[in-house]
RNA sequence: GGUUCGGUAGCUCAGCUGGAUAGAGCGUCAUCCUUCUAAGAUGAGGGCCAUUGGUUCGAAUCCAAUCCGAAUCACCA
C-alpha cells in the first residue's frame, strides 16, 4: 500500500512543476483528515506557504488540483480548510484494494535486507526468571519477530551469567544446607530450588554479620569476614582453577538450573539459536587489550593496570585490564562481541538489556569503535526501563520479586475462571482448553508488558492483576476469535464486492492498509509498543464495524461479500502483528 | 556534582520528525444481547500536557532555565 507515499510523491511533483522548487516527498506531512471534515487524507500547506510565498487558499488550490489529475482515478476530490488540503480518495480505489489485497502478503518487505543479531534474557543461573527478565524475554523476541517480518535475517542469541561469586553463593549454602537434596527428591523446580540455596546464603551471611558485630566488630569487618562469605570467596578461586569437585558441583547446579529455564522459556516462548556462558567466554578480550596498548587506544598505568580515557567523549577513564592481567566485564564483553562478528558476520547486533546499563554499553560500542573492530558500529543497545512494583521497586531481600512461573501460571489460571465462567468453549476437548488457557493467560501477561514504550520504566501491579477488557491481549484475541467465528458460518468465498464504501468500511480499509508502515516504524524504532497499540486500534475499530452493520445478513450480497473480505483481511492483520509480539491468537474463545 | 532518561485525566499509558477542538484503556455514571461471540458497542464525566521564559503564522511536541523522580558515573556481572 503505497497510497500515502504516493500522495507525498505527488505533492513534491506539484511544487516542482509549479513553482519550480524543488521538495524532498519526506517533507510533506500527510495525516489522516479530522472525520468532522470532508476527505480522507490531509496534507499541511503552512510548511510550504512561507518557503514559496503564496497564501494558504492559492496554494492548496495549485497543488490540490495538480494531485488530483496526476492521480486520476485515485483522487476524486479536495478542499481547503484553514490551510489543509483535504483529499477525497475514491471508493474504488479503496474496493480494488480490499479485493487484491493478500492475507500471505500483508507486509512489503524490506529492499535491503540484513542480518542482525538480537541477544535477549540474559539469565543467571544462581535464581529463577522474574517479572523484569519477562519483559526482557518478550521485548527480544517481539523485536526478533518483527525484523523477521520486514525481510531481515535474524539470529536470537543468549549469553547466561553462569559463573562467578553469585553462583559460588548458591553453592556454598547447598553443600551446608541441603544434606544432598535436589529437585528430584524435594520434586522443586531446578531453578527454583538452586534459587532457594541463594535465599539460604544471604540469610546466613547477614545472620553471621550480626553476631561478628555483636561480639564488637565494626559492620564492615563484619561483611568481610563473614565465614560463609569467605568461603565462597575461597570456592571461586577454587573454581577458577578448576578444580574438580568444584567444578563438578557448579555443573551439578548449573544442570539442574537449566531444566528448570527450559521448562519456563518452553512455556513463554522463548528460544536462541545460540546460546554463549560466561563461563566460556569470561577470558575473552585479552588479546585485544594487547592490540588496543599497541595501538595506542589505552594506556598503561604504573601499577601494570590498561586503562582507556575516555574524558574527551564526555565519559570517564575506564579500567580493561586488572593489575594483575584478569580481564574485566567490559574486556569480555568486547571480546564476546568481536567472536559474535566472526560467527555470524552480522549487520548490527542487538542488545537486549536493562537502562541501568546505558553506560555500560555506550562505552562497549565506543571502545569498539576506537579499536577499529568490524563489529563496532552494527552494536546497538535496546535499552528498556525497570518494571516496577506500585511499592517501588522489585527486592530479593525484601521478599518482594514477582516470580516468572508464578506469574505465568497465575494469568493462566486467571484465564480458565474467566473463560468457564463464559461458557463459550464447552465443545473443546481438556488438551484444547488447556490450550486455550496459556494462550489467553499469556497473551494477556505478553500484550501488557509490551504495550508500554520499551524505554520507560513501567508500573506492574500483581494486587490488580492484568485486565482482560479494553486495550489488552484478550481484547484482540477475541476480535479474531469472533471474526472466524462469523467466518465459520458465512463462508469465505467472495465475488462481487459492490461498488461503493459505507464510512466504517472505509475506515476499516484505511487501517488495515496501514499495516506495512506499522510494521516499518516498530521495526525502526525496535518498538513493538507500536504494533500492539497498532493492533488494538484495528480490532477496536472491527468491532464498532461489528456492532454497526451485519456481515451475515448484509443489506445486499455485494456488501455481504465486501465484509467477508475485510473480515478475513482484519483477521490475517491481527493475527500477523499479534504474531509478531509473540502471542497466539485463538479461532475460538 | 557530571551524564542520561522520565514528569500528559483519579490510575496505567499513547501522542513528541511542530499543525485543526490533546487521545486510549481502567475506574465512575447511563444505555444496548429473541438477529453474525456482550472478553463487545454507544454516550457522559474527567486536563494550567511539572513550572517559567524563548523560537513562530502555530508548541504537549523544539530551545533554555528551574523543580520533582529514576538510572548511572565499580579493578561486580
Amino acid at each position: 500500500m503505497q497510497l500515502i507515499q504516493n500522495l507525498k510523491q505527488a505533492t513534491a511533483n506539484a511544487i516542482q512543476a509549479i513553482y519550480q522548487v524543488q521538495i524532498k516527498s519526506e517533507q510533506v506531512l500527510v495525516n489522516a483528515t479530522k472525520p468532522e471534515i470532508e476527505g480522507d487524507y490531509t496534507i499541511v500547506l503552512f510548511a510550504f506557504v512561507k518557503q514559496l510565498g503564496k497564501s494558504p487558499d492559492e496554494l492548496g488550490n495549485a497543488l490540490g488540483e495538480a494531485v488530483k489529475n496526476s492521480m486520476p482515478g485515485t483522487i476524486t476530490d479536495f478542499n481547503i480548510v484553514k490551510g489543509f488540503l483535504n483529499f477525497t480518495i475514491s471508493d474504488q480505489f479503496w474496493l480494488d484494494y480490499i479485493q487484491s489485497a493478500d492475507t500471505n502478503q500483508l507486509i512489503t518487505p524490506t529492499s535491503n535486507p540484513r542480518k542482525i543479531m538480537v541477544e535477549y534474557s540474559s539469565p543467571n543461573t544462581n535464581k529463577p526468571l522474574h517479572l523484569g527478565h519477562l519483559r526482557n524475554n518478550f521485548l527480544g523476541w517481539s523485536i526478533a519477530e518483527i525484523l523477521k517480518l520486514q525481510g531481515n535475517e535474524v539470529v536470537k542469541t543468549c549469553i547466561v551469567n553462569d559463573r562467578g561469586i553469585h553462583i559460588c553463593k548458591s553453592m556454598i549454602a547447598w553443600q551446608l544446607f541441603a544434606n544432598g537434596a535436589t529437585p528430584e527428591t524435594t520434586g522443586q523446580k531446578g531453578d527454583h530450588f538452586v534459587g532457594d540455596y541463594y535465599v539460604k546464603y544471604n540469610d546466613a551471611y547477614k545472620a553471621e554479620v550480626e553476631q561478628l558485630i555483636a561480639s564488637g566488630l565494626s559492620k564492615e569487618e563484619a561483611e568481610k569476614e563473614a565465614p560463609i562469605q569467605k568461603a565462597a570467596q575461597a570456592m571461586l578461586l577454587k573454581w577458577e582453577q578448576g578444580d574438580a569437585e568444584t567444578i563438578d558441583l557448579w555443573k551439578r547446579m548449573n544442570t539442574w538450573v537449566y531444566a528448570g529455564f527450559d521448562v519456563t522459556y518452553k512455556k513463554i516462548g522463548s528460544d536462541f539459536f545460540k546460546t554463549y556462558y560466561e563461563s566460556n567466554t569470561y577470558l575473552l578480550g585479552k588479546d585485544l587489550v594487547d592490540q588496543g596498548l599497541a595501538k595506542k587506544v589505552f594506556y598503561q598505568k604504573e601499577d601494570s593496570s590498561v586503562w582507556i580515557d575516555l574524558t574527551s567523549d564526555g565519559l570517564d577513564e575506564k579500567i580493561v585490564r586488572r593489575k594483575d592481567g584478569t580481564s574485566v566485564y567490559i574486556t569480555q564483553d568486547i571480546g564476546l562481541a568481536e567472536l559474535k562478528q566472526k560467527e555470524f558476520n552480522t549487520d548490527a547486533s542487538i542488545y537486549v538489556v536493562g537502562d541501568e546499563q546505558n553506560y555500560h554499553f555506550k562505552v562497549l560500542k565506543l571502545i569498539c569503535q576506537k579499536l577499529q573492530l568490524p563489529a563496532a558500529d552494527g552494536i546497538y543497545h535496546l535499552s528498556y526501563g525497570m518494571v516496577e512494583l506500585p511499592t517501588g521497586k522489585m527486592k530479593s531481600r525484601e521478599g518482594t520479586v514477582v516470580d516468572a512461573d508464578d506469574l505465568v501460571d497465575g494469568m493462566v489460571q486467571i484465564a480458565k475462571e474467566k473463560t468457564e465462567s463464559l461458557g463459550k468453549v464447552d465443545d473443546f476437548s481438556p488438551a484444547q482448553l488447556e490450550k486455550l488457557f496459556d494462550t489467553i493467560g499469556l497473551g494477556a501477561l505478553k500484550f501488557f508488558l509490551l504495550r508500554v514504550d520499551p524505554k520507560k520504566k513501567m508500573i506492574f501491579n500483581p494486587e490488580e492483576s492484568i485486565d482482560f477488557h479494553g486495550f489488552t491481549g484478550p481484547f484482540i484475541q477475541y476480535t479474531h476469535a469472533r471474526i472466524k467465528s462469523i467466518l465459520r458460518k458465512t463462508g469465505t468465498a467472495v465475488h462481487s464486492i459492490g461498488t461503493n464504501l459505507l464510512p466504517l468500511e472505509k475506515a476499516l480499509a484505511m487501517q488495515l492498509a496501514n499495516f506495512s508502515a506499522e510494521v516499518n516504524e516498530a521495526a525502526e524504532a525496535l518498538d513493538p509498543s507500536k504494533l500492539a497499540i497498532y493492533a488494538f486500534n484495528l480490532a477496536k475499530l472491527f468491532n464498532s464495524f461489528y456492532a454497526e452493520l451485519s456481515i451475515a445478513n448484509a443489506e445486499s450480497e455485494d456488501k455481504k461479500n465486501l465484509r467477508i473480505q475485510l473480515g478475513i483481511l482484519t483477521a490475517a492483520t491481527l493475527k500477523q502483528a499479534m504474531h509478531a509480539l509473540g502471542i497466539e491468537v485463538p479461532e475460538q474463545m
